[in-house]
DNA sequence: GGGCGAAATTGACCTGTGTCAAAGTAACGC
DNA sequence: GCGTTACTTTGACACAGGTCAATTTCGCCC
C-alpha cells in the first residue's frame, strides 16, 4: 500500500533489523518527504515531534551562533537516524537541520516510536547499537579535530568518500566545498589550498571530481606524525 | 554486605535510575576499583569483558598514535559510563584508558550487562537516554572545536568547572595542565599563554587555583563572535 | 634543608590557517 | 548569446597557535 516508505524502510539498518511488526507499525504511521538543496528539516528549537531516517541524501545538522551565522556540527547521510533523542526526550530540538544536497528522510512521528520502543525490546537494543556507533564516529571526529592539521583531515575525508569507478579511486564531493570545509572545521579558502597541496601526494583534483591516482602516497601523509598535538605525558 | 558498592552505585545515574532488582544484579557482580594517577583502566584493542561507572575523579580515553604519542579523545568524570559499547557488542576496546587523577570505578561485567538489558526493558531505555547525553556532549565539544578559538575554549572550560567557594566563583583545576590543554586540543604552552590573557578579562589565575573575578567580562569574550569558522553560506 | 625531576611558564621564532579582496568559473534564466 | 549570481580559486597579509629551548616553580625524597 505504501511500496515507497516499505522500500526506503529497507535501506535503513535501524529499521531493517528491527522485527517485522516493529517495522510495520513505524512505517505505517511514517511519511516520505523529499527535500531540496537548502530546504530546512527542522529548526533549532522547536518542538520535536517526529524523528527522521535518512533514505538518500545529505542533511546538516547545524546551530545558529550569536552573531547569526550559521555552525555545522555534523554531515549525515543515508541510513542514519536524526533527532531520536530529541524525540524520545519530548524536548526541543538541539540543532537545526537542513539539506546539503537533495535528500529523503522518513518521518516517524514521535507516538508511534514509543509505542515500538515500548512494545519491542530488541528495537531499544537496536537504537542502543545505533547510539553506540554514532559515538564512536564522533570520537573518531573529535580525535581528528584535535590531532591532525587541515591537510590531514582533508585526505582523510578523501579516503573515506573515496569510490572504485573504472578501475580509478575517485571521490564525488557529496555536497558543496564550502560545507565539506566547514565539516572539516576549516575554512573554504584552505579547503582549495589542501586540495592544491594534496597534488603532491597521490590526489589529483578536477572540479567535479578528485582522483586518488596514488592511496599509498595519500596515506604516507595521512599518517605521518599524526600526532603533532597529542599529550606526551 | 557490600556497602562501599552500594553506596557508589547511588551516585551513579545510570544506576541509581533502575529498577532496584536490577540494580541488585548489578552491583553484586560487581567490583570496586581504586586507581592512582596514571594507572590504567583498560588497554586499546584488548577485550572487552567489563564496563564502568566512574564514581569518583577522572579517566582519561586515549588512542596510541603510529609515532608512539597518545592522543586524548575524551576526560570522563564521577556518573560517566565507560566502554559499555565496547563491552555489548563483545568486541575490543576502541580505546585506552587511564585514571588522569586518583579514581574510583565501579566494573561490572559483561555478563550480568547483559542479563540486566535483557529483563529489565526500562534499564535498557536508561542506558539509551544516557547514550543521547553523551552524544549532545560530543556534538558540543566538536561545535566547540570547529567554532571557537582555543582561548574561548579555555575560557568555556574556566565556567563549566567553576564552583562557587566563599562567595567567589573558583575553579580547581580537576587534573595536570597539560592533560586539560590536550583535553581542549591546545598544547601546554598555548594554555598557559591563553591563561595569561584571559587575565584582561575577568580572570585570575594561580597556580593551582584560578579565580573568575568578572564572570561577565569572561563570558563576553567567549561569546564574542565564537562564529570564526561558521559556514555562512 | 638541599637536590632532583616533573610540570609550568616564558621567550623567540615559524608554520598553518583565517581574513580580505579580487579574479576566475560554472550554472541558470532571459 | 549574454548577464546574473553563486561558488571556487588565487594572492597578499595578519595572527593564532605550534615548536624549540631556556628558565622557573613545585613536589618529593634523602
Amino acid at each position: 500500500m505504501k511500496p515507497d516508505l516499505t522500500h526506503a524502510a529497507q535501506r535503513c539498518p535501524v529499521l531493517s533489523k528491527a522485527r517485522p511488526d516493529t517495522r510495520k507499525l513505524l512505517v505505517e504511521s511514517a511519511s516520505l518527504r523529499r527535500l531540496d538543496r537548502s530546504d530546512s528539516l527542522f529548526l533549532h528549537e522547536t518542538h520535536a515531534d517526529q524523528c527522521f531516517v535518512i533514505v538518500f541524501g545529505w542533511i546538516k545538522l547545524y546551530r545558529i551562533l550569536p552573531n547569526g551565522s550559521e555552525a555545522i556540527i555534523r554531515m549525515h547521510t543515508a541510513g542514519e537516524t536524526l533527532a531520536f533523542a530529541d524525540c524520545l526526550r519530548d524536548g526541543q530540538h538541539q540543532t537545526g537541520a537542513d539539506a546539503a544536497s537533495e535528500a529523503t528522510v522518513l518521518c516517524i512521528p514521535a507516538a508511534p516510536l514509543r509505542e515500538a520502543i515500548a512494545s519491542d525490546p530488541d528495537f531499544g537494543r537496536i537504537l542502543l547499537t545505533n547510539s553506540f556507533d554514532q559515538i564512536d564516529s564522533l570520537n573518531e571526529q573529535l580525535e581528528s579535530l584535535k590531532c591532525q592539521t587541515a591537510i590531514q583531515r582533508v585526505g582523510c575525508f578523501l579516503r573515506r568518500h573515496a569510490r572504485l569507478r573504472e578501475g580509478r579511486l575517485v571521490v564525488l564531493l557529496p555536497f558543496e566545498k564550502g560545507l565539506v570545509a566547514s565539516y572539516l572545521g576549516i575554512k573554504p579558502e584552505s579547503l582549495s589550498r589542501a586540495l592544491g597541496r594534496l597534488k603532491g601526494h597521490g590526489v589529483r583534483s578536477g572540479r567535479e571530481e578528485i582522483e586518488i591516482s596514488d592511496p599509498a602516497a595519500l596515506d604516507a601523509l595521512i599518517h605521518d606524525d599524526a600526532g603533532s598535538l597529542a599529550y606526551t605525558g
